[in-house]
DNA sequence: CATGAATGAGTGTTCATTCAT
DNA sequence: CATGAATGAACACTCATTCAT
């Protein structure tokens, strides 16, 4: 069972363990992400694993808690990454600006992430509601944008009346759509929302719109 | 069965044939909607019908078809709305504002044609690319806001170097996000998205941020 | 519904029925033998003719009536053709060959026959013994088989002691084997038995048989 | 459920997993051979059987590969009996007969591989040209004709110019006939092929046929 | 800690046939 | 004489899950 390039230690089957239940998880992110949480296939997922479906089983408990595992490791990568946003010495304009960019480009490098979630939404969030580690995990990315934002909003810079919740609802917003929708909307009007050639110009557009909103003249009002 | 206030004739049966299949899309809009495709049974939808599952399979053809027609159906009720949108006596500015909020509300009720749009996606939409209808069908809201655009644009009200198709992006994602995602997004941050006490707020969020956009300062550019 | 290339008449339509029978035998005879009898589908009949699905129930009475008319329209036209059997000016050993070539051309002639004949073999000749057309109906070959016989036990040529009706058994199975049979014998033995530039080498030899079994020296019996 | 002839032991289940494939097998070749490919039922194969209709799935597959596996068993048997001929120690014209006889009385003895080959004539072999055990098998009794006819061509007793794949078709064509045409011939000509009091007459008259053909005098050809 | 064999309940689909006119 | 619309019953097949060791 252990492999040849690591030496026999007493411990060597729980490392094993972990490494079966990590290489299931990576399978069970996979299919369900390409075909839904009905869709995906428990016999599936076992086929493309070293380990047989029984273990699914005995690791998870079923499918249901098989996807509650994906849930949550995939929200904690998001998780990790968002731990090491590092925008606090930029002015809060510029701050945000990154802040945007750095969202955007996470959601366009993790597609399934963006699939798990539509899926979870489908099912009305019930796994998530479940899961003890994800009840109102809420996010570190807020805490960063309440920070921008209370910076911006006490210097005069950003005049909107948004809280941090909310303007993380229109960042996301666009990143979310531009991945989740971009089949439908490619079908109906013939654009493709992350052709690679586009990225700049969509990455800027969300700047573009944020800074907008957060700093326009709202003399009027 | 022929109703009161049509006249008997001869081939009433043609009639209910038209019911009949209009109340098989009803309750397979709700059961897809609610389950996702693969979760949905025709089974169940049969039996939440006045006829029998063989009739759904007489009409549409399976289980696929019968999606794709839900589909289609559901787009053309969204068409239908979009093209009883009367805002081009209005400045380019409040126009845009009042597309918005249309949008806005449209999204809101009807969330089953939002989850049916996002379970589509999660099958890379392969029913709108195989539909004859559907394929490439546009949307009248894009022709209006094409011609507010080019209003806004040549006054030098709108300076943001947009096309149709990306600000029509731009206002879906926050529209179809917050009710697409209310589920996950309030189970994690604890905010409900689509709070009727709220609305206001959101669709307020909305359009000033649509606005801010397209009448932002540009002279520092 | 008349067609062009025939006057109008009072009996038009008469003569549209049974050109519809013989449309629908036609296709049936096709499909029957084609899938068999449980493979054949009434739906593909009636596609495959120009009237519909009910007409065939209207004509017929359904699946199994059908397959017996085609079997008794099968049969009548080899019946047909036996009678135009004309072997009786040859002396016995030469009209025994040529009957046996007869039968063997056209064994290799009518495949979907000796297929319907398999297929109503699988079935027990149910739908035969249901037939008052076809019960106990005999062959035409069996008289001539019967006159040949008769003048070559007569006159001493023929040493075998054999009635019409074994001998018509000995002659139809080497035909009927190597047409039924072609597919299994072929995909086991490497050999196609109705290959045309074998057909020559087999027809001389049922000949051959049936002669050398007729005439073979039983001195020594 | 351990049988008493067979010790208890760890696995007795894979012995059952063995002996409840045989079963089904049993049941199915009944059925096919009853109710033809398309007719047969996998619903009364498996109600006919100690196991459920999932079994059926578990084991073979489904319904076309368990018609494959019984006529790889069925034609397994062929060969097992025709791997115990032992006829080269009479002189070539005995050998032949008995050879003829052999065959004669399998055909005979079982009905249901008869039928089975018909079935798999009516559909092109097809699933025999699938198979990796049936595709071009040969038959053991094909290498026993082979050196028989050798011997009887060499000592000039045998005077037909005949390899052993055709003399195999005479004779099976002959054998395969009785049996399988039996329902149509008998309805048709009022004559039992298989009566048993025919048995002999019928026998004798295959071995007569095989051996005029072989030993012929053909001087005058 | 680990597993190959087994399975009850249900899944989408299709069939020959008949109804109403 | 003719027919488009409708249908009950059954069809082959698949699913997530558990048993016995």
């Amino acid at each position: 069972m252990t492999s040849v390039d690591e030496p026999a230690r007493p411990n060597g089957r729980i490392r094993d363990a972990a490494r079966t239940q990590a290489e299931i998880l990576d399978v069970a992110t996979q299919e369900f992400a390409r075909a839904g949480y009905d869709g995906a296939r428990v016999d599936e997922i076992a086929a493309r694993t070293r380990t047989t479906k029984r273990m699914i089983y005995y690791y998870f408990g079923g499918k249901e808690q098989l996807f509650t595992a994906v849930l949550e490791r995939a929200y904690g990568v998001i998780r990790e990454a968002e731990q090491e946003l590092d925008v606090e010495h930029l002015d809060p304009v510029a701050a945000i600006r990154r802040l945007a960019e750095v969202t955007f480009d996470h959601h366009e490098q993790h597609p399934d992430f963006i699939r798990l979630v539509s899926i979870e939404n489908i099912h009305g969030a019930e796994h998530i509601a479940a899961s003890e580690k994800l009840g109102k995990i809420g996010s570190p990315a807020l805490d960063v944008i309440r920070r921008i934002l209370a910076s911006g909003q006490e210097s005069g810079l950003f005049t909107a009346d948004v809280d941090a919740v909310d303007l993380h609802a229109m960042i996301s917003s666009f990143c979310f759509f531009r991945v989740a929708n971009r089949h439908t909307f490619g079908a109906l009007f013939g654009r493709d929302l992350v052709a690679a050639e586009q990225r700049e110009h969509y990455r800027t557009m969300l700047g573009d719109m944020v800074i907008a909103y957060l700093t326009a003249d709202r003399a009027a009002d």
